[in-house]
RNA sequence: GGCAGGGUAGCUCAGGUGGUUAGAGCACGGCACUCAUAAUGCCGGGGUCGCGGGUUCGAGUCCCGCCCCUGCUACCA
């Protein structure tokens, strides 16, 4: 790990109710493509997800499962990363926020803000209308004609409670001069205008504790109340590098933590706010997604008729769904999500094109040299080459459709090729000198796409390199290699259909 | 309401600082080829560049007005 730039990334940390969906699964695979770009890149990655577990709805769900909330998160835990695994993703850390480790680290970093910053933290009341059925206070959006949506018979009231404050409005001129300076990149640029706007509007205080919660980290020093969400759900990012133990600055600064466009105020603001005030140095950028939508709507959990996470998994593999997200479906933007597009994307790039040139190409080695890389020059790299220079460019910017558009185009570039040389006239011609040259030059493209397709198809970039005979993981192979690549010499084996096309389209 | 972003071929989208006949992929039609998952390649049809004005020799690209869509407008992750 020493020497090489250290990267640590984060992904949001999901609630523990239900199954994961669409969206949730586009972020965690946005970050596992940026991840496994930048050990590509040489880059030594930590990659951390976890799950969000002190919610209040965690007592309810679990009272209705007839579990305790500890079972009942540990449940959801092992659901999520369950699908996770299954879609490959490669996190280093998996955190969850009733663990011990970060239960400390949340200690831990209120008391250095009491110690560094003692005036910020403050106790003073909080006034909200409380729901007696819930037992909690409700917001504005859970309120329907001066009601709570689960208890419309009972009366909200309006209460005080004294409750622990941060003093957010402190930091407004220090956070806005971070984000403005870039020290805080906050990408896409439409969500560093919204949140620019919001810290020139001003900040108000925020409580940072409640009463009357059991389930949650005990507040320091106080007994009777426990940190609310923003104290405990974002420290995990720190809490899972060890803080405050000795060796926590080898992970932080976190370079990039990626969340949906919904909470990046809370990633932008009230976060740098907390390290600011805790004297820790900020995350070095927050880049926020779009979110995946399905006719027309925000895929959740109350839209019915939504396709759930494992169907779309099932339809084509982990593979498929990957990069349809990461193509069709971008990061940055919202996409709409549908099985004629999937099945068309699949179909007409993964199967047809690339897939399909790692059959013919590979069959051809086999029909025509026994199987064996022959050794030879070929136009081909030239066009490669320049690929890989502009996938570079769109990965780096974190442009993952681009990146995957370059990768395809380099696959279409080799099938373009293949009819302009027709290597099966040479030989038939007998023209070994040259079909040596093409069979070697279809060879090394294919390695370079089993590369540059790692972050978008983990498990088909290491079938297509354990084809061609490479010696490793596919993982070990750095971009720097790319150029010189070659694999004259090598036997490689009798290609499988990578992506198969169903006979007829599934309903 | 305020702020931000967007409306370009059937669909998804590219189109730095204005300049010859507005591009790509998919889908569609024709042709070629056979190594390959009836796969591949080539050619083609298809667009009042949201609407209306204006600046300019010339605007999808700048200015004004209007229409429509999306996001944000803070203690829900």
């Amino acid at each position: 790990m020493s020497g090489l730039p250290k990267f640590y990334l984060t992904t949001a940390i999901d609630y523990s109710n239900g199954d994961p969906h669409l969206g949730q699964a586009l972020e965690k695979i946005g970050a596992d493509c940026i991840a496994r770009y930048r050990r590509l890149r040489g880059d030594a990655v930590h990659f951390l997800m976890g799950m969000d577990e002190h919610s209040q709805s965690v007592i309810q769900a679990a009272a209705r499962a007839g579990v305790t909330p500890a079972q009942w998160v540990g449940r959801m835990a092992d659901t999520f990363a369950g699908y996770w695994r299954r879609l490959h993703c490669s996190n280093d850390d998996w955190i969850r926020t009733t663990e011990p480790r970060h239960a400390r680290g949340v200690t831990a970093l209120l008391e250095r803000i009491q110690q560094r910053q003692p005036g910020d933290l403050f106790v003073a009341d909080y006034e909200g209308l409380y729901c007696t059925g819930c037992e909690e206070f409700k917001t504005e959006a859970q309120i329907v004609n001066g009601h709570c949506i689960e208890h419309p018979t009972l009366e909200l009231i309006r209460t005080r409670e004294r409750n622990h404050f941060f003093r957010l409005s402190a930091y407004r001129d220090a956070v806005l001069e971070r984000i403005r300076s870039g020290a805080l990149a906050v990408e896409p640029q439409i969500r560093r205008n919204e949140v620019v706007r919001l810290l020139e509007d001003g900040l108000q205080d925020i409580s940072i504790s409640r009463q009357r919660q059991a389930w949650g980290i005990p507040f320091p020093g106080d007994t009777e109340q426990t940190v609310y969400v923003w104290f405990d759900a974002l420290t995990n990012y720190l809490s899972a590098t060890g803080f405050p133990d000795a060796g926590y600055e080898r992970l932080w600064p976190a370079d990039l933590h990626v969340v949906g466009k919904n909470i990046t105020r809370f990633h932008c603001i009230i976060w740098p706010a907390m390290l600011l005030a805790a004297d820790l140095p900020l995350p070095r950028a927050v880049r926020a997604h779009g979110f995946v939508l399905w006719e027309g709507t925000k895929m959740s959990k109350t839209a019915g008729t939504a396709v759930t996470l494992g169907e779309a998994i099932d339809r084509h593999g982990a593979d498929a769904l990957r990069y349809f997200l990461l193509r069709e479906v971008g990061f940055d933007n919202d996409g709409e999500f549908t099985w004629e597009r999937f099945d068309a994307r699949y179909s007409s790039e993964l199967a047809d094109t690339l897939g399909n040139l790692v059959k013919r190409s590979l069959d051809m080695i086999h029909r025509y040299r026994g199987g064996v890389v022959p050794r030879g020059t070929g136009a081909l790299d030239e066009a490669a080459l320049g690929l890989i220079g502009a996938y570079q460019r769109a990965m780096d910017a974190a442009r993952l459709d681009e990146g995957a558009a370059h990768w395809m185009q380099l696959a279409a570039r080799a099938n373009g090729y293949i009819q302009e040389t027709l290597p099966w006239e040479l030989a038939k011609a007998g023209k070994d000198a040259e079909l040596d040259h093409v069979l070697a030059s279809l060879a090394r493209t294919v390695g370079r796409l089993a590369v540059l397709g790692l972050p978008f198809t983990p498990a088909a970039a290491a079938t297509v390199w354990g084809l061609l005979g490479g010696s490793g993981p596919v993982e070990g192979v750095r971009l720097g290699e790319l150029e010189t690549f070659d694999p004259a010499g090598r036997q490689v084996a009798k290609p499988p259909i990578l992506f198969p096309k169903p006979k007829a389209a599934p309903a």
